[in-house]
DNA sequence: TATGAATGAGAGTTCATTCAT
DNA sequence: GATGAATGAACTCTCATTCAT
């Protein structure tokens, strides 16, 4: 029983992660039980614990899951590159997380970022998936200061930190009022940005 | 000891807070028992259950404390008023949080965070600290679109929002990276205010 | 500080006792609280407790209380003496459990035969309060045997018991049902005794 | 063991009730504990409240079962009809309390008793279990007055209370001295029925 | 004498996890 | 591989009782 088995075990997983994504984002990490989770998936415990050591471990398996998302976007970015790769990736990054649909993943988030701080395993997890996106702005502000788009005192990964701020400012602000002005936060930081190119310009 | 003065009876509370403060930036609000909060406390349960109904009666006195502390650089903020007070506002806010010694109060700043995604009562409350700096950002972007500081284009409201986002995010980050740099961080994002400031006298 | 002392001590014991009636008949002696019965005394627990070693002596002291009221309808009873005197007496003590004003003592007194099965010391203090009335009932028989008005054959102590037992069974369906019809079942019990004379007389 | 029969489900209920009983009718409802029950029916917590939500409804079942015993009785009472009905009835469910083995069943019914006079569910319970045998006496009485036995002048319904009331006083008076004189009391209630129904033969 | 804040053992209940079937 | 009944440690909260004031 290889192949079939390995498509199986995968499914089983799938089901169970959704089912726990699902719980985890209406009642968080600690309230959601082992059975909320089983009657989420429509599985026994023990059907669980052949694919998971322990709750922690889907926990864990959830925020490994998080980053990866965003691959494409940053890919993307770095095609277009400097000033205009870093729009292109801040709105796309924006866009992605603004749509109602989401409120359950931001939702989500929010429960990962409190675990990440508590629980050094999470927080690894996390930060692989924080860090890429980063790096990538860090390195088209780097594009954008040698192509004289940026100003050379600007620090790169200072850049990376505040726009990772925004997103993350901007997924509890809606997890918290679903409703927020969506457009008016991102027309707002493109504004910034565009501020800090512009002026560059203009000298 | 009966007929306790209120002071006695508000020491009393303080001294539950802290512990409970202690407990959950150590552990998490639903890691920490109240056994814990207790033995931090050197108080029996009863005592504590005197002063409060349950465990959630504390997140709540926890999630309520916690804004107030920005009320004296709100105030000093407005006094400046325009672009400067901006400034004035950002820097106090950042620092005041930055410092090594705030450790504790980042990691349950984030917790609280996740615990109002899920808990109307905590929300309210920590909306009811979030709303004030966002209302005396967006005057005083107002204040500096009056006298032609800010372009007329940029959304009050939003700019509260973003610089909220900002201040959210380094939280977020510092609790997960105590050491990560703090001044180069903030220095951008005082550039990037900057920026909108100085291309607008730039036209 | 002599004698006022001891009314003012007597005072407060009523006082106590009065309160925890009115808790354990409300609530029941395990789910009645201390705090209740200071709540409802104006008292502190430490007033309670310099009067009372502990929540069982006030149980006791209350069972203790119970009986006594009868003496009154016995002594009659003894006067009048014969099938009579067992009419008096028997009419007497349903008339004093019937009123509604009474509704608190008969939802007491079942309280308190539940504790007396689990607690000897209890039981030990009700049935000093049931067996004189047990006995007077067995004295009238015997004077109504003596007397030619009831049957020889009758068993004066299970008299005592019978009659009892339909008090017992009378107040704990009145505890259940306020509501239920005292009259006719005064009426039936009476009929029973009556026959019981009557039949002799017959012969 | 998974997926277990209906008869299985059933048997550990009884398995739990039966210890239940043998702890409240011992320490009475209130001290008993959940921990005592686990012991006496040698299963866990878990296992308990898998098959009962609470302490309070392993009380319910237990106040719900009580009754049923009699039905048999009730049957064969109904057949034999009249005043011999009556005294089939009577001394059937006599002798059913009196035996020795029924001691715990006695102290098991006063708890139900008064915890009926506190909670309205369980004493909907015990009416439920309390008003068939009290309407069999009142369609017998009816019958035997019909039949000429018996007077027209006896109420029938509070003959049943009044029946009702002679068992329920027995019953705790043998709770209380489980030594009590047992047959000469139903022999003293024989008499008084038979009295009501001699004297009518004999006008 | 009275107060009532404080104690702390222990209550009912939950839930992550196991394992016989 | 899947089931779900069972486990039992640990949780929050209660309340009879004490004792410094």
């Amino acid at each position: 029983m290889p192949k079939v088995s390995d498509e199986h075990m995968e499914g089983r997983r799938r089901q169970i992660i959704d089912a726990a994504i699902a719980c985890f984002a209406r009642d968080g990490f600690h309230r959601a039980t082992m059975q909320d989770i089983c009657a989420e998936a429509r599985l026994s415990p023990g059907a669980i614990y052949r694919h998971f050591p322990g709750k922690d471990a889907i926990v864990e398996a959830i925020a490994d899951e998080r980053h990866a998302r965003e691959a494409e976007f940053m890919r993307a970015a770095l095609e277009v590159g400097g000033v205009d790769g870093l729009r292109v990736f801040g709105s796309a990054s924006f866009r992605s997380l603004a749509a109602p649909a989401e409120k359950r993943r931001r939702r989500l988030g929010v429960q990962v970022w409190a675990e990440a701080v508590l629980n050094p395993e999470i927080r690894k997890l996390v930060m692989r998936g924080t860090k890429p996106p980063r790096d990538v702005v860090a390195r088209l502000v780097r594009e954008a200061q040698e192509s004289g788009e940026l100003a050379d005192d600007l620090d790169p990964d200072a850049v990376g930190r505040v726009m990772l701020a925004l997103f993350q400012g901007f997924i509890l602000q809606q997890a918290w009022e679903p409703g927020a002005d969506v457009t008016a936060f991102l027309e707002t930081a493109e504004l910034m940005v565009d501020a800090l190119a512009r002026e560059r310009v203009a000298e």
